[in-house]
DNA sequence: CATACTAGTTCCCTCCATGTAACCAAGGCT
DNA sequence: AGCCTTGGTTACATGGAGGGAACTAGTATG
């Protein structure tokens, strides 16, 4: 019965947030949405070349992404084939979040270098102690 | 040749916030935070509780939050143990951003159901029309 | 004829995230 | 003595994320 308890969780929201982030919070998804917020419309390998991502992710995530109505996918019927790719109107809201998030992330990134540095440190001598 | 190119990612900024993103980016740890933001202290089992999460992964997550400097862990050395989480001041300031995403999540949970749908559905179509 | 180009797709393989279950320590309650 | 409690850790299993390489289509170019 302490199971049907770690079924309801407690925090609703946690578990709406949750779903939201399982879908468009990978990191493949919020790089592609902050590449085109800055370049504004990339063809296929223009984007692959940008975020150093392997063919066969970005297909997948841009299809995602379009299925999830974030981004449009414009086809130009010539040979060789040409993909453009831009945000819709509500990939376009999802970056402000984002940016908000990437940032922080640019802001922060030495900081949590430095935090992380000194807890190994403190770590190891704590090791060394009980040794 | 097209190698190297494709490792010296001509955007620099993506690199460093997916730095930033594979540390703190996960789902758990946004969750912890969020839960933590919100409540202000919670100890190991509470928290547990609140996300469904399991205890190893909540452990593992704890820690590293601790690590990176987001999460404070306070032990009482009682029996049984007591111990409390709550957030750092870094992690109070990674609440804003996460926060926004999250209303962002709750507010447009339905829109990219709904484009998810008619995705689908015009996928469907087109398949049937190629039959 | 062969090769290259763009945008994918598909197969195969690896590694990691994550869950489950068992175990532990040290004391309290009965 | 034995079971409960909290906060973990460890061993084991597994699904999924993600990369790499090969394949495709159709035309232009050498």
């Amino acid at each position: 019965m302490s199971e049907s308890e770690s079924v309801s969780q407690q925090c609703p929201d946690c578990k709406r947030i949750n779903e939201v982030l399982t879908r468009v919070g990978d990191r493949w998804s919020v790089l592609v949405i902050i590449s085109l917020s800055e370049y504004g419309t990339l063809r296929f390998n223009e984007l692959k070349r940008n975020l150093g991502i392997s063919q066969r992710m970005l297909s997948r995530t841009l299809r995602e992404l379009e299925r999830d109505g974030l981004v449009n996918r414009i086809y130009h019927p010539i040979i060789p084939p040409k993909v453009e790719y831009n945000l819709t109107v509500m990939g376009e809201s999802f970056c402000e979040p984002v940016n908000a998030l990437g940032h922080w992330a640019l802001k922060n990134l030495s900081r949590i270098d430095a935090a992380r540095e000194s807890f190994d440190i403190a770590k190891e001598m704590q090791n060394v102690a009980s040794a």
